[in-house]
RNA sequence: GGGAAUGUAGCUCAGUGGGGGAGCGCUUGCCUUACAAGCAAGAGGUCGCAGGUUCAAUCCCUGCCAUUCCCA
């Protein structure tokens, strides 16, 4: 093994390795575990937080596979409707092209080669951060497959009715040229002014009203006020003329209006607000549209073809002149924007298709309560649960030309609707042949929603799905909860009649360290291919699952890589002293264990169910952090010191050599799902077969052993390197040390050596009485250990230094002693509690009283 | 306006009803034959503030302050 460990090579040569053995194919198994991968979507690279996802579900995989069973990782991507669609119409536009002007067959050719490119890039990064997941099974959104799936849920659920078309108040991106869910929105803090505008009534009366949208008061229909307000009583029924138009519209009465906000009175502008929607249907106004597709005037007159903003100022300045408007003043209000393009979005009435939720989302309510779908952690159960019974219903129209095309043909003849799994050619109910199919693409979340049983093939019924579905989890991040999980566990359980998965990880969102959101404007991303560079993949995928403690998010340091590449480096040089030291020895059985191989062993027994228990319950950070400890503090700080010691004496070598061999190979094993690559290689210079297709470790009861001195040994040495510290004397020098009482550690094990090396001692011996110029290192309430000085010796600095220790001890005893003494405690504190204060306090009593001894002797 | 989360060492973060932790950074000493990407020792914290529950609160409850997020 070389002296350090070179990520890059290595771990090209295993991902090769195990891809071409097939290893991450299921195979035959003990139960199964399976799982689809969140699709990235192929508008771009993997960020860290891909990176993230990615790294956790292969932990569990690589977890699961090494337990026995039958395991599918299916990987895949997503077509991402708009946000492609509009990555390659901002691609054309450089070339000073539209998409119109090349039509919609080489826009989809155009399109399509992204596809693949990204396809490609995005498969590599998965592959280069380790992920062991079958490729052979990848799947894309816009698959045949996966499209023949689209089209059968799309045709049962419009023949159920519950998919249907409909004129109805949408949200519109002018900018992406369509409409957008509910979901699609994000609404973002805006500074902007409300404007107060005097509204002339027929009577010679006046209305103030205010508003902050003053464009749109060219499709104002009414006012409206509240029916309790007194202000206004007096004017419900009366006509007003809209100023700049001439329009006479009434004057209503409405409970919805606000009496508290501005002036009580509301401009009802039907076409072009959600809430004036509703008022103008209940009071039956005409809603008149002055917006085109791309927000610009549409209304005839002196501001066609201006856009909203250019229209507002020009309207407001009109306003002004004419002697209308009162008053501007500054007001913050929250906008919807476009979630893919940040363009504010207008709300627009307009004829789409929609997926009646409120019956579909019954049963995925239900699921959620009985348990038979768990989020992890258990709080977001409650945000799924608040969407799902306020549901809306879904539109999921869009008018993109990426994407799933609705599979609805309209009779130009007699105007019926064929809808049709298969592209028909007549319609079904004429017979004519002039028909033609509906222009739009389906919501990309419609197609994604079918993924956990699309990908295993369904609908056909093949045997992927059913021996893997339903699926064992699905990882993936809060801000898609809506989007993405509650509508597969809505799909999953109307076509499959089964939960598409039984548990639900949210992770984390990983942010910059000072806990901003990374993005591309700050510049505060960091891109996981120059981590694994700069790095090493296991390095990377280690950090993350060390953050990855559940309920908060990672704010995430890049130093952190480094230290995890120390780690690297270390298990490295670790392993490197075991094979050096065990040429030629296999693991067989153990005879005549130390008491360094009883507390190795115990330990390690301890780690590997913490492990394994912190892995079933997906706490990856206190995983990876059991398996660090371990093996860098307990393993390579103590055991592999201790055991130079007994790989010196013929009698212990053999047994160490077992010892050392068996620890590493657990170790390894354990650190398998978080560390692939360097586990791997270390592995291949040990054992026969892949460490990858390993079985588990498991807890071994006879390495159970009772604590029968070690805690005390490594007391005494961490005592003595005090000593030595406190003094300045240098690691060179050697000292002795003098062993006073009767010795607690076995007398089958060489602790005079442990001790000698662990501190270069000189001598190690015991003795009946304390020594003259002894510096106390540690003490128990049978043993005390000195450090024995000539001409370094401190008298008074040892006596500071057993008064600093009796002042601790004492603060200790009078603690403990002032609860011991409190009848409530004694009474109403458990049992275990009050008998581990009572041994507390025994042997503190017992090492006050020696410490007392000591002093006084010294003193003498 | 409704809801959720978080405030612990200089930084990034674990954690627990009964002795406050890790990594990095910092100080000091060491190239001790696996590892200087290392070893050893150390400094550093009224566990956000104020109440309450309890024999016992950093942890449970209430309020407040601060930060962040989701929904309308």
């Amino acid at each position: 093994m070389d002296k350090f460990y070179l990520p890059q090579e290595s771990e090209k040569k295993w991902y090769k390795k195990w891809e071409e053995n097939g290893f991450f194919a299921p195979h035959l198994g003990n139960g199964k575990f399976s799982m689809v991968i969140p699709p990235p979507n192929i508008t771009n690279v993997l960020h860290v937080g891909h990176a993230l996802n990615i790294v956790l579900q292969d932990v569990v995989t690589r977890y699961q596979r090494m337990k026995g069973k039958e395991t599918l990782w299916v990987p895949g991507e997503d077509h991402a409707g708009i946000a492609t669609q509009n990555i390659i119409v901002k691609k054309l536009a450089l070339d000073g092209k539209t998409k119109e002007e090349i039509g919609y067959d080489e826009f989809l050719e155009t399109t399509w080669e992204w596809a693949k490119e990204y396809k490609d890039k995005i498969k590599n990064q998965v592959k280069s951060m380790g992920a062991s997941c079958d490729w052979s099974r990848e799947r894309f959104t816009l698959d045949e497959g996966l499209s023949k799936a689209v089209r059968k849920v799309f045709v049962s659920l419009y023949k159920k009715g519950l998919i249907y078309k409909g004129k109805y108040m949408i949200n519109w991106c002018p900018s992406c040229g369509t409409v957008l869910s509910n979901e699609e929105i994000e609404y973002e803090n805006e500074h902007s002014e409300i404007y107060y505008i005097n509204y002339p009534l027929e009577s010679g009366e006046n209305v103030v009203i205010a508003t902050t949208r003053p464009e749109t008061m060219l499709g104002d229909t009414a006012i409206a006020v509240n029916p309790k307000d007194e202000r206004y009583k007096d004017i419900i029924g009366k006509n007003a003329i809209l100023p700049l138009v001439g329009r006479v519209i009434p004057v209503i009465s409405d409970d919805y209006v606000d009496m508290t906000f501005g002036t009580g009175a509301l401009k009802v502008t039907p076409a072009h607000d959600p809430n004036d929607f509703e008022i103008g249907k209940k009071h039956k106004l005409e809603a008149i549209e002055i917006l085109d597709d791309e927000a610009k005037i549409s209304f005839d007159g002196p501001y066609k073809g201006l856009s909203r903003e250019k229209a507002r100022k020009a309207i407001v300045s009109d306003l002004r002149n004419g002697g209308y408007l009162v008053k501007v003043e500054k007001y913050d209000h929250s906008v919807g924007h476009c979630y893919r393009c940040h363009t504010s979005v207008e709300p627009k009435i307009s004829d789409q298709w929609f997926v009646s939720m409120k019956s579909l989302a019954e049963p995925a309510i239900r699921a959620v309560k009985e348990g038979k779908v768990k989020f992890h952690p258990e709080r977001w159960e409650k945000v799924y649960l608040n969407w799902m019974e306020d549901v809306h219903d879904w539109c999921i129209s869009r008018q993109l030309w990426w994407g799933h095309r609705i599979p609805v043909w309209y009779c130009d003849d007699c105007g019926h609707l064929t809808v049709s799994e298969t592209d028909p050619e007549k319609c079904e109910f004429c017979g004519s042949t002039h028909i033609h199919q509906d222009n739009d693409v389906l919501d990309t979340w419609f197609s994604s929603a079918l993924w956990p049983f699309s990908t295993l093939g369904w609908p056909e019924e093949t045997e992927d799905l059913r021996k893997f579905y339903p699926t064992d989890l699905l990882v993936t991040g809060f801000d898609i909860i809506f989007f993405w999980v509650a509508r597969m566990i809505v799909m999953g359980l109307e076509f499959m009649d089964e939960v598409p998965f039984h548990d639900v990880y949210i992770h984390q969102l990983v942010r910059d360290k000072f806990g901003k959101k990374m993005s591309k404007s700050l510049g505060n991303g960091i891109d996981p291919n120059e981590v694994i560079q700069k790095y090493g993949a296991d390095a990377m995928r280690m950090t993350l699952a060390m953050l990855a403690a559940q309920g908060r998010d990672i704010n995430l340091d890049e130093r952190a890589f480094e230290s995890y590449m120390h780690f690297a480096n270390k298990i490295w040089n670790a392993s490197h002293f075991v094979e050096i030291n065990t040429q030629n020895v296999k693991i067989e059985h153990f005879q005549g264990l130390t008491m360094a191989d009883r507390w190795i062993l115990s330990r390690l027994n301890m780690v590997i169910k913490d492990v394994t228990t912190a892995l079933e319950s997906y706490d990856y950070n206190i995983a990876a952090h059991g398996i660090y400890d371990f093996f860098w503090g307990d393993f390579c700080d103590w055991y592999i010191e201790l055991s130079k010691v007994q790989l010196e004496d013929p009698k212990l070598r053999e047994n160490t050599q077992q010892v050392l061999l068996h620890v590493l190979q657990q170790s390894l094993k354990l650190l398998h799902p978080f560390m692939p690559f360097i586990s791997e290689e270390i592995w291949s210079n040990f054992f026969d077969e892949f460490l990858i297709n390993a079985s588990w470790p498991i807890e071994k009861p006879e390495f159970y052993f009772e604590d029968d001195g070690f805690d005390f040994l490594m007391e005494t040495i961490r005592g003595i390197r005090n000593v030595r510290s406190d003094l300045d004397l240098p690691p060179a020098s050697k000292i002795n040390v003098v062993m006073v009482g009767k010795s607690n550690w076995p007398k089958d094990s060489p602790f005079e050596l442990y001790i000698s090396r662990l501190v270069n001692a000189y001598s190690v011996e015991t003795a009946r009485i304390k020594p003259k110029k002894g510096m106390t290192a540690a003490m128990n309430s049978d043993m005390e250990i000195f450090v024995v000085m000539d001409e370094h010796f401190d008298f008074n600095g040892e006596i500071v230094r057993l008064n600093s220790k009796i002042v601790k001890a004492a603060e200790e005893f009078r603690k403990l002693d002032s609860r011991l003494s409190n009848d409530e405690f004694l009474k109403k504190a458990s049992a275990d509690v009050v008998e581990k204060a009572k041994n507390e306090k025994f042997e503190i009593e017992k090492t006050l009283k020696r410490l007392d001894n000591t002093l006084r002797k010294l003193k003498e």
